[in-house]
DNA sequence: CGTGTTAACGTTAACGATAACTTTAAAGCC
DNA sequence: GGCTTTAAAGTTATCGTTAACGTTAACACG
């Protein structure tokens, strides 16, 4: 299949001009060329056929796609991109596949994307700043249609540079304060707030907080938290608020070794509001090791409701971000986008979280406001 | 950004030829056309000095290089995919990226691909057949360089379709009786075997199986599951083999309706080997509803080792599939296709599993093999 | 009969880029 | 000086496809 002189497909082939020699020898596909020349009509006709022009006879039409599905033929996308400027193509940056949260957006994203004919292209960064301007820079190069972008370390420049280059794009998760532009989340302020509240509600007085990254919807967060502690008259005590100095922020590892610190202080939490459901599966972990017991210790919170999280050792209570209509919302605002004759006003979309009580937060008797399975 | 009419870049613009009128008027990037229009040369030396031909002056490269910095310019992947045609582009075809093994395995594969220079877009099917073949026919039309498929729905009529296309391709997880095709897998009989093998030893006797579907790697874990159980004298209950009729295969509900009907079953098994790890999730979920104890009453292996398996309310058993491993084999296959000037003969990679012991099968005192934090 | 319509194609240029030659001018050599 | 060589470009054709327009023949109509 992989060094196939294209062989002749007609009785009288017509003597092909000079062929391009191509640097690596490799299949070649069935283009509309050989159908054309097989059925002695030129490519145009082919190509009427395949979009369902009305220009041509019926019999041609059935003589073209006869041979075109004999020959499993398949239009080159990319080819036609080329002339159409319009791709079909909607790509998706995500800074980690395996956090369930930007799993769960890909699927929602996709499955309204498929619905209306276009098709999702999914990229990792791995929350590696350079690999993420690379990838971001592929995608721009595929020529989309437009770009979804969910990153954890993504730059201005980076951002001026998608400008420029003209494809519309939506920003999910983490917005840039400053720029305006289009954006679908959660009401982060809110998302801190809610589980401050319901911390405070289950009798917690000392509570902390395990933060996000600085760039980050953990600022909203954090701000959230302060907030509804300040509005309680709850003090935040001194260090109560993780420092993010790792890496890896999304983690469990940074969850746990956050948390450790935390249990050194005292007096000690009894309380833990988390960035994400990760670094709460991380923060449980240490104080289960430490011998304390969650929630009669320490009551922790995430945020993200990942699918799991009922099932976890301790069943996770979390602030549920609404994963699903983010990827859906984020998915008509880019087809918005591409659909338009002029570049409408950026548009901002943010969605109130809710609470989800489970276990790990069930300190008090109070029976929980949501019902799990 | 978007009806960008484009201005001349130049002084003295040359007149332009009849513009084509795009369908959809939109954004549009800089070309090398325009760089060469500004610079008063020719596109191919655009191009020449873009790809480090020697046949520039040290002059105009730096001229050129300057202007492409400053207007931000962008190869058109595409385009030149299509000259060249090598398109430095790997498709992943999944049935779903919220299994932690397939994210798992995109992200291996990306690792290594990256390293390469090779960009891959991933791409899930979330099982449905339909659906997968559509988006085998956008990833062939796109002209990809190579296609790694980890399907649970493949057709042997897309295979075809896959073939006769051209595009070399790798298959993972699963793999295609009686069609010799390049694969990277793990030895599923071996899994069977393990994990009954464990199961036994652990002192099981009454050893169930949620087995996974027709045409996937379940058939061959159970046959491994069967091997073990008759290699033992120990005899298969009548249906101590789940049906599979559920759609939704790899789910956590297949594996709680399954593990529903086992429990009525009298005896009542002592062990249960699944096909995966979300459905031995919700195997646990069922047995510990019934108010049974696991592993005290029933043990429970999985498959997969998924990355929160130790994290749950009954840390889970499993067999260990090497995904990390899976993943970079299968980069590293699907670059040697693509880099190979003669299609080389179907190669198969098996690797062998390992077990990973966890609360949810340690019944006896025996010391687990494998250590886990 | 000439003009206009229409159905059913075909021609040409273009999309953005690269490969393989050609050209041009300066330099090198005897 | 006349010749070849070489550096540094430019020309042309091409990738697979589509948009815009042109052509042709048949037929209708006044």
């Amino acid at each position: 299949m992989f060094h196939r002189p294209k062989p002749p497909r007609t009785a009288a082939p017509f003597p092909r001009r000079r062929q391009l020699q191509r640097s690596t020898i490799r299949c070649m596909p069935v283009t509309m060329k050989d159908i054309a020349r097989d059925l002695g009509v030129s490519v145009v006709t082919i190509s009427k056929v395949l979009r369902n022009h009305d220009d041509i006879s019926e019999e041609t039409r059935k003589r073209v796609l006869a041979r075109v599905k004999e020959l499993n033929y398949r239009p080159n996308l990319a080819a036609r991109g080329l002339v159409t400027g319009h791709t079909y193509l909607i790509g998706l940056v995500v800074p980690d596949l395996l956090h369930p949260f930007f799993a769960e957006v890909a699927k929602s994203l996709s499955r309204v994307l498929l619905k209306k004919g276009y098709y999702l292209i999914i990229s990792s960064s791995e929350e590696d700043e350079e690999l993420e301007a690379r990838e971001i820079d592929q995608l721009l190069g595929r020529s989309l249609d437009a770009l979804v972008i969910a990153s954890s370390c993504l730059t201005r420049d980076i951002l001026r540079g998608i400008e420029e280059h003209g494809t519309p794009y939506v920003l999910i998760d983490r917005r840039f304060a400053g720029t305006p532009a289009n954006y679908v989340g959660v009401d982060d302020e809110a998302v801190g707030v809610l589980a401050t509240e319901h911390l405070i509600e289950m009798g917690c007085r000392r509570i902390a907080h395990l933060r996000g990254p600085e760039n980050s919807p953990g600022v909203e967060r954090l701000k959230g938290y302060r907030d509804t502690m300040a509005k309680h008259n709850l003090p935040i005590l001194p260090n109560y608020v993780s420092e993010q100095r790792t890496v890896d922020v999304q983690s469990r590892e940074s969850g746990a070794e956050s948390m450790r610190q935390l249990l050194a202080l005292k007096p000690r939490p009894d309380g833990v509001f988390c960035y994400n459901d990760p670094m709460a599966m991380g923060a449980i972990n240490s104080i289960l090791e430490s011998g304390l017991k969650v929630p009669e210790d320490i009551a922790v919170i995430g945020s993200g409701n990942i699918h799991y999280a009922p099932l976890l050792r301790v069943p996770l209570s979390s602030i549920d971000q609404h994963t699903e209509e983010i990827g859906e919302r984020a998915a008509r605002l880019a087809l918005a986008l591409v659909e338009a004759k002029t570049p409408p006003r950026p548009k901002s979309i943010v969605l109130q979280p809710s609470l989800v009580v489970r276990a790990s937060s069930s300190k008090t008797r109070i029976k929980p406001r949501t019902q799990e399975k």
